[in-house]
DNA sequence: TATGAATGAGGTTTCATTCAT
DNA sequence: GATGAATGAAACCTCATTCAT
């Protein structure tokens, strides 16, 4: 049996080391502001070593956006439940789900980069477009739909509606990662805390006495 | 007293055509892919005259920044309001005219710009955090403290309903400026109704029955 | 009136300056063993100022060698001179001529070098054999046909004659490029005396007795 | 007596296997433009194979000089032969042999590939001027010298002579070389036509009527 | 011995900034 | 003041060479 000798396993791991070093690079600094130099030191190798196995600085990000992308793209589907109970019930749990597995993680991160760079990459911004946001979208706007048809929910507005869920979760990650170190920024109940808060307050509204 | 010349009517308006002609390419391009010489150009002057208003392109991003931004600070400020009637109805109201002065136009824009650099100009982003974003959410966080005092509201967290009722308007502007030039990304409504959407959406909730 | 500064002089000379730069070092070390730094130096400026004035190190040769190829082109078409006497005679003011004006200066080295790099710049291949390989070829076949219909000359075939009156020229100056520096190899008489030989050589023949 | 495994036989063919293939790569794209690793995979070895049997790309482009030279000098002097009929006949022969020998192949591109990269070799061209091109001018001048003094010849300069007669040929090699891929630059006619023209030209002169 | 992963010097090119005019 | 030619630091990328396996 072939032994994978440790150059070899090395050799293996080096484009996750690779790709991992470039997320948190670009995270913190920027796609531009990030040089191909400091991501190959920060996966522990040289500069030239970057380049056996991704041709270009541009070809690295995009390898590394959609690497971290496929976690994510998969973590929706799998989201398409097969739910019985109520709606809101499911809507809480995946909006739980989602800061957990992705917001809170690297596939959050790489929804930040997206943004920032979308103008500097139109292919990916294309690609992301069509893998993520509007399978996404697709995917709640669904259950809101369900939730009216089911008399559970209010006569609402779809995309809006959809729009109201996702943003305040997206919101809340890149504000995080743009002053998040700022204390006079730092939110005071804990990220969870905080989408229960907005789940119920979305259920209920604002208004103590109905109209 | 001297009648401004022509000339001198021209190098007056010199700053704030260049802070224009940078807020621009910011937003198009990025701050590190906008060449100074760019800036210049669409300020109609020569390279080096930008130079003499701005010591670098730094300082010419934090001069931008603060400009644009002290709109902003001046028109939050003003809308602190002395409203009689529903708070809500005030909200609304302000809702619309964040989204009309601020999140439509140029000081939208900058909130993007600052996300997008914060971890580069970090004394710039605690100036926006301390001038911007605390102010705001304080605003707006008595507006529902008082709503909530008064009865007319339930009694919500304050936080994650300033939270629910800032981060759908900026994360609409983000959006839009990311992924707005893709089709299938467009929002099928109007800002101003998906507004008035999430406005009545918040104040009633999503149940058709209270509990 | 506008008298031109020193600097604006400057700048009229540099694109001259750096080609001629260019062509001394490209003639010396090669196109690849040039570095674009080196041209720069010896014009007299610096890295970035080359890049001024030529986009590429690719555009900077095809500059030059377009510049240096004209007055060849000109120098070709100038000689389809309207002569009276024997073909003879012009055939051999012209291969002096040549050597002259074209073979002993810059044009052609610039002969040398797109023999050397004609493979990589094929563009530049197709322009130089449209117009100067071809046009000389043409001029000097018709010279020999007008000889041979006028019975001037045998009944020779005007390709391979063609061929004959003008490698001997073109390969000499190829010699005393690449070898010219090693003594073994200077040719001990002059180039002069050396067309005049060929000339009267390719006249008369080598045989004593004509057969 | 040890039978050669076929490793072994390998093995032993990898020295020519590398120079051939760095012969074909350095007359297809030049020397600086080809890549080591190019040439090890055209000999079907992996890169590191090439440095165990040339220290460097330098030694190596020597090696291939040198090894495709040593034919050449060999049949150079092989030529001197001891021929009993006229000399223009010899000289005929000699030429025709050349260019089915060497002119028409590899040692001919050697011929090229010294030619273009003499000035960043010198102690090569040194070797390739005593080796190949001095003995080569002494052979030819040696013929035409007795030529002339057996009375077959008229009394012409040897140099010259020497010169117009390899000239063409060195010329004709060079020139498909760099402009062969160039439709308009193909010669009509074959290289032994034009040689055999050339003979007839160079033997009997251009003039109609000897004067 | 053969391999090919890794290295890093060195090349090309960009662009913020300076300064003579 | 305004200009834009000039600069050179710094970024990207290549590839000859080394060396662990």
């Amino acid at each position: 049996m072939a032994t994978a000798t440790p150059r070899q396993r090395r050799k293996d791991a080096r484009p996750q080391e690779l790709l991992d070093a470039a997320l948190e690079l670009f995270v913190e600094k920027g796609f531009a502001a990030t040089r191909s130099e400091e991501v190959a030191a920060r996966a522990g190798v040289a500069k030239g070593t970057l380049y056996r196995y991704y041709p270009s600085k541009d070809e690295l990000f995009k390898a590394m956006v959609r690497e971290n992308l496929s976690e994510h793209i998969v973590a929706s589907a799998a989201q398409a439940a097969q739910h019985e109970g109520p709606i809101a019930e499911l809507l809480g749990l995946m909006m739980q789900a989602w800061w957990a597995k992705i917001g809170h993680g690297k596939a959050g991160v790489v929804c930040k980069i997206m943004m920032v760079e979308a103008r500097h990459f139109p292919e990916l911004a294309r690609f992301y477009v069509d893998e993520v946001i509007t399978p996404t979208q697709n995917l709640v706007g669904d259950l809101i739909a369900r939730g009216v048809r089911s008399g559970e929910f209010r006569a609402v507005p779809i995309e809006a509606t959809v729009h109201l869920l996702i943003a305040p979760m997206l919101h809340m990650m890149l504000h995080e990662h743009s002053f998040g170190s700022h204390q006079a920024c730092h939110h005071t109940m804990s990220p969870e805390e905080l989408l229960d808060a907005q789940m119920s307050l979305l259920l209920h509204g604002l208004l103590a006495t109905p109209d």
